[in-house]
DNA sequence: ATTATTTCTGTAAACGTTTTCATATATTTT
DNA sequence: AAAATATATGAAAACGTTTACAGAAATAAT
């Protein structure tokens, strides 16, 4: 059905290695001799195959991108910048939705190192990430995003610098009269909880605020757990005046809550959160949040990893490092 | 570097094609022999190579999944539908984000094809669907979703009869009392478009309403379209009392357009859309929509094509159509 | 006019699998 | 005990490319 080299060649009784050559237009080959052949290739609508093509030269031209949610914008818009880079290159992408589940993440990793994917571009549930050691051994970029991995040293990431973000964005709650925060957030084995938590944790302290286990809430990232815990907080003899929940989906949960509650935000209670961005204007009010530039996060991953393609030599770790930008919104109360 | 059949054959002395043969326990080898097989593979951490594999079973277990535009919840959730399933069966998806260009979407398509893939879902974003005639050509089992072909007698689909959804949506807003409801919608060679078109012009048509032609804009499903043409609906001297936005997007830059006008929804004007979906109840006022099962679009899609793949001999066409659920809102004055 | 170079084309091997075919051994049937 | 069948293994071809190598023809250098 699908016509191949060999099919051209022996329609005009030449080699196929000659038609091999002026599709990739390589080494010598007779102008007008080249031209019948173009002529032939058009004729027949050949279009070569790229699976032969990537067993030949060991490389698919495939990137693979793993994420926990790709219903969540942040991902979404990570994946729109590593495809539109891709795509300039001339590579695809596979996505893989881990849910958040680290064995549904190393069942994808092994996949993807056997359709011999050229690269990765991971945001990873487990920092410990145990599977990428492969990757390494098979020399296969590798880029974290979102999270970092615990052997940091050995791996190129895009990230935001996680602790001091959050360290600021506690610190703008506390500058405007809150003492009692509570923190939802996700597993502790991400860089992007953990260092969520550190930067509350500092931020509380150095203020000199007293912290109460009570107003700890570590779970998933997922919209449940937001709702679940701020339920439990809401239910406390003793109140916070406000809740940092870690990233948007944790936000919605809690906002889903605190409505079902009956009370207001900012009136009764303030929010700050991470990436609860609203393209609308329309929600009211707007969460007061640290954005992440997710789509840059991609483009920028995308970019590195073409550059480590294109230059294998290159094998120093790159680490970058972006500013996420504050958003000042209007869910927190100053008193 | 990778280990490959040939090494753990030569390893134990034996030929590649046995090795071939525990791997995927096929046919016959005796048992003590496979034991030690088994052993060997183990020790050296076989993993078969897929590109290998496709090559020669001419199928590479990959799923192409076209889309408009990623970034939108509805074709995020689509896009996970279809993987949840695929990921069921072994399949991974290749994700094309089409940014709503012809030019872009062919171009994927094409690429598709080099790829060998093993099916198909695409929310194409013209009916004509012109590179598609390839896919029938090779016979790939192709699913549409969102919009029909022109052609919808020869392809699958998985979609919502939008004339009908729209038909009642409009018809809701004009029973709540409003007669001059503009519409603010995506390219006319789309379904998703053109359909709802037909149902908001059938339903004005039908409750006897004059339409204006100024009432009537045409553009793409980018936000910005949608906020432009707001903004012109705005300047006109006989406003609409309710706009009609075809789908979420369009409809959250009608929205910005309306707040930075600085009127109210519904009080000045209503607003009813498509997939206007909101997680967290925060939405001020919540969007009357007709909401479309997105994930489950996907998720049927999926299986029509994993049905498909396991018995190519199924020839029929399957249309699946599937029923919107209605999101009464709060967009929307009664008059 | 010979030799050295460059240009052109074909043959064949290779990429890592799966699978047909052939052959050898073991098992069952008569 | 011979014949028929079932079980077990290997050799080799095939999937559609790219590419190293070799040789032929054309061109350039002496």
């Amino acid at each position: 059905m699908k016509v191949k080299l060999k099919d051209v060649a022996e329609h005009l009784n030449i080699s196929v290695s000659t038609v091999s050559r002026v599709v990739n237009n390589k080494d010598y080959v007779k102008p007008e001799l080249r031209k019948k052949v173009l002529e032939a290739l058009d004729l027949f609508q050949y279009r070569p195959n790229e699976i032969a093509r990537s067993l030949k030269s060991k490389t698919s031209k495939v990137i693979g991108v793993v994420v926990p949610d790709i219903m969540n914008q942040f991902f979404a818009a990570i994946i729109r910048g590593v495809e539109s880079i891709a795509r300039e290159h001339g590579y695809s992408i596979i996505i893989c939705n881990s849910d958040e589940r680290l064995d549904k993440e190393a069942e994808y990793l092994q996949l993807l190192v056997q359709k011999q994917i050229s690269a990765l571009v991971i945001a990873t549930v487990n920092e410990t990430a145990p599977f990428l050691e492969q990757f390494k051994a098979y020399n296969i970029p590798t880029v974290f995003v979102d999270n970092l991995p615990k052997a940091e040293g050995q791996f190129d990431s895009v990230t935001v610098d996680n602790v001091r973000a959050s360290y600021e964005l506690v610190q703008h709650i506390i500058n405007a009269g809150h003492k009692k925060i509570a923190l939802i957030t996700g597993p502790l084995n991400q860089t992007s909880s953990s260092e969520r938590f550190i930067g509350w944790e500092k931020a509380m302290v150095d203020a000199g605020n007293h912290i109460k286990k009570e107003w700890i809430k570590v779970g998933t990232f997922k919209q449940k757990d937001g709702y679940e815990f701020m339920k439990q907080i809401l239910r406390l003899k003793e109140l916070p005046t406000a809740v940092f929940a870690a990233n948007n989906i944790l936000a919605y949960g809690a906002i889903r809550a605190i409505k079902e509650h009956g009370i207001d935000i900012p009136t009764d209670i303030s929010l700050i959160s991470f990436d609860t961005i609203d393209p609308t204007g329309l929600l009211a009010p707007r969460i007061t949040s640290m954005i992440q530039p997710a789509e840059e996060i991609g483009v920028i991953a995308g970019d590195l990893i073409i550059r480590k393609l294109q230059n294998p030599e290159i094998k120093r770790v790159e680490r970058v490092i972006l500013e996420p930008e504050f958003d000042k919104g209007e869910s927190v109360l100053s008193k």
